[in-house]
DNA sequence: CTCTCGCCTTAACCAAAGTCAAGTGCCCGA
DNA sequence: TCGGGCACTTGACTTTGGTTAAGGCGAGAG
């Protein structure tokens, strides 16, 4: 079966019940793929039988980051599981500047809706952080859909709650300036809810910055004028001095804007 | 079975085989309901019977502009075809400002999704402009989904182009500039690919503008940059002297912007 | 007919994001 | 150790969208 990504198909089957053979510097606790895969909304509850034939059909891949998955346009014959590291979806302009659509990080999947219409990918795919993957093809997934009618309910939820998620997105996009966005990203960066929080970004600046919609210039310049609302950057760490406080000014319309 | 908009569900019951009793004014090209239904994308292909199942379960409905379809957080006990007339979905913030997030015209429907998972609509809806909705009840959603597994995997389909139609947004958004999106929006709004069009706003510009994502006043703005490049408004009138140029303007980097 | 209201436009001002260019610090490899 | 590349920052400048306020204009009511 060709493969849009074929030089890089070239990771081992996987065994279901086996650990995942992945560096343990990539993939801290080391789980069996059935448990990492029936861990995903999307196939939460799925039968052991059917995941077993699901994963006859998947193998693990290690990419580093600058790697592209597929381009849009490619047939799209499998889909992909994100282990470790993180992936970007973008378009392309034709003055060459990327615009990055969404992000993948551990314990989500991605590309699974483009099997299911047209057949091709509707966007480009590259990781952007050294990753651990796992590629399902498209021939098993669908043989799965078909075999466990219960997942086509599940995906259908799944795809709702990607629906939604996107919706906040646009809705972000337009009532919410470049600097509440970037505060929200980094708010959703930690658990905590009060005091102070310490985090590291998921990936570089230049990719955050799109990743909200403005220009890697402007986002230096918006975390310097977040450093008022108890935001220290220094590289990729970054110290909330008062979760609740950054939280508020986030919010709240108006007063206490950096 | 209790209605999220009690107070607007005094519609008739559908007879399926029947014309639709929609006034003229609203609804042009009279046709039975099974056609219309038949012909959204979500049920193209229904059996005819499982089809009368579902209308049986369902009302028409005629609303002004201004009228509160749902707010978001109420329960979603049914989904909405408009037929005619358009409905925005709309989400509050904090200080009382609205942002569109979708627009749904003739021959779309809208909230089937709510119904597959929390059971809560997310956004508000509103008439923007006087509409012919026909209103499907959720149980005989969810039965007719169960009956016909074929059209479980056509409403996959239909999450997913809607989902894809969302991405392009977010990528909109991000990428292109505000006089863009509303060039962007015009070319849609005819079929004309070369020389003159003329069309009408389908709503009024606030919400246009809303729809873009900037302010009625920017909007004028635009309108009145948009000058240069052919096009003329005239309350709610527009001509766009050559779709071509405009079209190319709109979609080539840098060059001949107004 | 006029008044008012809703819808839209205009203008002046400001804040802020984009652009372009230069500069800093860091890592890595020669 | 040097030099180059990369990621990021800073500054000066331009552009543009938001804000506020005022005014125009048409439709419908009184």
């Amino acid at each position: 079966m060709p493969c849009p990504c074929r030089p890089n198909c070239d990771g081992p089957a996987i065994d279901c019940d086996r650990t995942l053979s992945t560096p343990q510097r990539l993939f801290k606790g080391v789980r069996p793929a059935k448990e990492v895969v029936a861990g995903l909304p999307l196939f939460a509850g799925i039968q052991p039988e059917i995941l077993c034939r699901l994963l006859a059909d998947a193998n693990t891949i290690t990419r580093h980051r600058a790697t592209l998955l597929f381009g849009a346009g490619d047939p799209a014959d499998c889909f992909y599981i994100v282990l470790d590291g993180a992936v970007k979806l973008f378009a392309l302009s034709q003055d060459g500047r990327e615009t990055i659509v969404e992000i993948f990080g551990p314990g989500t999947s991605f590309a699974e809706a483009a099997m299911l219409s047209l057949g091709t990918f509707p966007l480009h795919a590259e990781v952007i952080e050294d990753a651990t993957l796992i590629r399902v093809g498209r021939r098993a997934f669908l043989y799965t859909l078909n075999s466990d009618h219960a997942l086509a309910y599940r995906m259908l939820a799944a795809l709702v709650t990607w629906n939604r998620r996107l919706s906040t997105e646009i809705r972000d996009l337009k009532e919410r300036t470049p600097w509440q966005r970037v505060a929200e990203f980094l708010l959703a960066q930690t658990d905590a809810t009060t005091g102070e929080a310490r985090l590291a970004l998921p990936f570089n600046k230049e990719v955050l910055a799109s990743r909200v919609g403005i220009r890697r210039e402007s986002l230096s310049r918006v975390l310097g004028r977040l450093k008022v609302l108890g935001v220290r950057t220094s590289g990729s760490a970054v110290t909330i001095a008062d979760v609740a406080l950054l939280r508020r000014a986030c919010f709240s319309p108006a007063e206490d804007r950096p």
